[in-house]
RNA sequence: GGGCACUUAGCUCAGUGGCAGAGCGCUGCACUCACAUUGCAGAGGUCGCUGGUUCAAAUCCAGCAGUGCCCACCA
């Protein structure tokens, strides 16, 4: 047989995967010999709307090196792969489609918009599971799931049943997070803050003559029916809210203040009543100590409205306008159009006090981009409590351990301050609310909560669920631990009564060179599988690996790719070598205690040594999710301990005997078989095509179902 | 405002108490040799700064400076 003198990706790839796909052992019911216990990772299902980056990359390649190292050991692994419907994000991305021929979902209803959804998905939707297999993950494409399909509809109907007969599922009328684009509600999950300058705006708002006292200096002003005393001066950055003010609040603790508290003040432009009140929530040392109350548009102010017993009026509506409930000459105006207009009519009656320049947190729809609004509105709720207290326990008892551990505090925090969650979203993709008369769908996260047992065909209690839950280990990226991780633990616990895996292991993020995360609108991302055509998959993969190391993040450089590629060229050329110095015949791949007995030289016993210790130590690395230390091991091994000194060594035949030939003959053979092995989970593709092409008699089908070297 | 990380060679990073390391890049030499995607040789470092603990500190402790990320209701 003949090796080509360099190895060369691009022939190779295609072919092998087929060959993986067409063995029937990505399929754990397929794989060979007797295998009792399973292995099982879930992927966290990309978006249909994504393509792959290298943050995926380098999870797929976190998974795929566990499991292939999983299934050599023997175990029956399944790696279980799928996409989510990622309601707003696909439901923006089609609207964005619908824009370019001039129309509007609402030009084509629910049903049929819906139909063109179920089209885009068809046709685009599992672009990514494909380019997973470019990246040589071995997945089990036969039971590939989608968060959509028939059965896991079931399931998640299921699960909204069981909380609503708990009574956990509720309504309610609150102030949420609304983006007037997309037309829905929001979790404070899904919120972006971005920095931007805005102002601080001082106000003065006329407080009433107290109708007992005689107050020389009261006086009746023109824009008032009141009859006014004083002034009590507001700082605010959103004058358009003032619409709606409810009262005026400072520290109780703020003497100031102390004689206006109990008075009313008048609001400017609206000429309402406030009453003038005390909170401990006001910050005495911000602005000037005292804050006007809009409950309807304002957390803060909503918390407070609710102790003091404040109605709330909703000037801004869901299209982000003003409602009718504020004065003629607002009504119908945009947010930003309304405050310049009620700044400018404040200073003409005399009322702003000052202007400051003032850098502020602006919330952002994580989706699309467009400045929230905070809206009362009627939602749907899932009660948290208990499902928090249990999700909290399963962490703290270690029955679910974070790797690394640190970012168990995120969850943590997270937890002990938890609201009820806002399960429903008014948007038309998705899962459809199973109430009579409630046209909401469900957040895209209630169902993916459900993922870990729904994939595996809960509520029916299958077989596949019984053999493969719970799973092993959640590979995933940090800023998902408390939409999806969370959600899933206490979602395992409620329905399966057991934790959705026992490791959650939370990856390094990619960044760029200069330390900024990679985005594409902001050009810095980097595709890998242009990195894949260029390198090849193995090289990505190899070179991704070497830089994972204790969930540091990673700046990327593509100099680690080339050191990928220079290996598998390494290890192919190897073989080369060991192929010119062993016989043609088919040999017999030798074992382990042949060479016990034999007479070995120095150098036979020192490789053999090595690769002992590098097998014991690429297990525990494995064991303790450290990639970059087993790469990086084995990259030593086999290029330094292996080709620069046993390989060259092996050379000098002259002096040797006929024994010592013939061992050095068979520890060649020998050890790169053993390392072959070793680096299958990482480079898959070269090596399972060495393996296909090398001349041994009892070869497996596959280097993928051969035994891990112990 | 709170939290979590990081700072070591030109670049990207290992090293967590005992002679400063890797990959890439760079310099020189070597292609009838498995591999020039190679081999051999080499240059290159006050381990962010200041103190402390120790026989011994890149490593442990304290403080400072800089960078990045996350969370947060300061209007």
């Amino acid at each position: 047989m003949e090796l080509s003198k360099a190895y060369e990706p691009q022939k190779v790839e295609g072919r092998i995967y087929t060959l993986w796909e067409k063995s029937g052992f990505l399929n754990p019911d397929k794989l060979p010999g007797k295998r009792k216990k399973t292995y099982t990772i879930v992927i966290p299902p990309p978006n249909i709307t994504g393509f792959l980056h290298m943050g995926h990359a380098l999870n797929a390649t976190c998974q795929d090196i566990l499991i292939r190292w999983r299934r050599m050991q023997g175990y029956k692994t399944l790696w279980l792969p799928g996409t989510d419907h990622a309601g707003i994000a696909t439901q923006n991305v089609v609207e964005k489609e619908l824009k370019k021929e001039g129309k509007t979902r609402f030009d084509l209803g629910r049903e049929e918009f819906i139909k063109r959804v179920w089209q885009w998905k068809e046709k685009y939707g599992d672009i990514i599971l494909d380019q997973l297999k470019k990246m040589g993950c071995s997945c089990d494409w036969s039971r590939t799931r989608f968060t959509m399909d028939k059965d896991y509809v079931r399931a998640v109907e299921a699960a909204f049943q069981h909380y609503y007969d708990k009574g956990w599922i509720y309504k309610g009328k609150r102030v949420v997070n609304w983006c007037p684009r997309c037309q829905t509600s929001l979790s404070d999950l899904e919120i972006e803050y971005k920095e931007e300058k805005g102002n601080l705006w001082y106000i003065k708002y006329p407080v009433v003559k107290n109708s007992k006292s005689q107050a020389p200096n009261s006086k009746q002003i023109p824009y008032s029916k009141f009859q006014i005393s004083n002034f009590i001066t507001v700082a605010t950055t959103r004058p358009e809210t003032i619409l709606g003010d409810r009262a005026v609040a400072v520290n109780p603790k703020d003497k100031r203040y102390k004689n206006l508290v109990g008075k009313t003040a008048v609001l400017p432009l609206v000429d309402r009543k406030l009453p003038i009140i005390a909170d401990r929530l006001v910050d005495p040392e911000f602005g000037t100590g005292a804050v006007k109350i809009t409950p309807a548009h304002d957390l803060n102010d909503y918390q407070i409205s609710l102790r003091h017993g404040l109605p709330m009026i909703q000037v801004i509506d869901e299209q982000g306008k003003i409602t009718k409930e504020a004065p003629l000459p607002y009504q119908g105006m945009r947010v930003f159009e309304a405050r310049q207009k009620i700044v400018e009519d404040l200073k003409k009656l005399g009322l702003l006090e000052k202007t400051e320049e003032y850098l502020h947190q602006i919330p952002k729809c994580y989706r699309c981009g467009t400045t929230l609004e905070l809206i009362p509105s009627e939602q749907w709720f899932l009660k948290m409590g208990e499902l928090a207290k249990t999700a909290i326990e399963m962490v703290k008892s270690e029955k679910v351990r974070f790797q690394p551990k640190r970012w168990e505090k995120v969850y943590f925090d997270w937890l002990k301050n938890i609201q009820d969650w806002c399960i429903s979203r008014q948007i038309w993709w998705g899962h459809k609310i199973p109430l009579k008369g409630v046209d909401d769908v469900l957040d895209t996260w209630f169902s993916s909560a459900l993922w870990p047992f729904a994939t595996l065909g809960w509520p029916k209690q299958t077989k596949d669920l019984k053999a493969f839950y719970p799973t092993d280990v959640l590979s995933t990226a940090r800023d998902i631990i408390n939409l999806w991780v969370t959600r899933m633990i206490f979602s395992g616990m409620e329905f399966m009564k057991k934790p959705p895996f026992k490791n959650v292991y939370i990856h390094a993020t990619v960044l760029t060179k200069e330390g900024k995360r990679m985005s594409k609108s902001l050009g810095t991302g980097l595709d890998p599988l242009i990195l894949c055509d260029k390198y090849g998959a193995d090289a990505t993969r190899f070179g991704i690996a070497w830089q994972i190391m204790g969930g540091q993040d990673i700046k990327f450089v593509e100099d680690n790719i080339v050191m990928g590629r220079k290996f598998c060229n390494k290890v192919w050329n190897a073989t080369r070598f060991v192929l010119l110095q062993i016989s043609n015949s088919k040999l017999q791949i030798p074992n382990k205690f042949q060479f016990t007995n034999s007479k070995l030289t120095v150098a036979d016993k020192r490789i053999l040594k090595a690769l002992d210790k590098t097998i014991k130590a690429v297990n525990k690395d494995l064991e303790g999710f450290r990639f970059g230390q087993a790469s990086r091991r084995l990259y030593g091994f086999f290029w330094h301990d292996f080709c620069d000194i046993y390989v060259e060594k092996s050379k000098i035949q002259s002096s040797k005997s006929k024994t010592e030939k013939e061992n050095t003959q068979k520890i060649l053979l020998y050890v790169l078989l053993n390392s072959l092995k070793l680096l299958h989970p990482f480079i898959p593709f070269v090596t399972e095509e060495i393996y296909q092409q090398l001349p041994i008699k009892n070869k497996k089908k596959c280097l993928m179902v051969e035994e891990w070297p112990k």
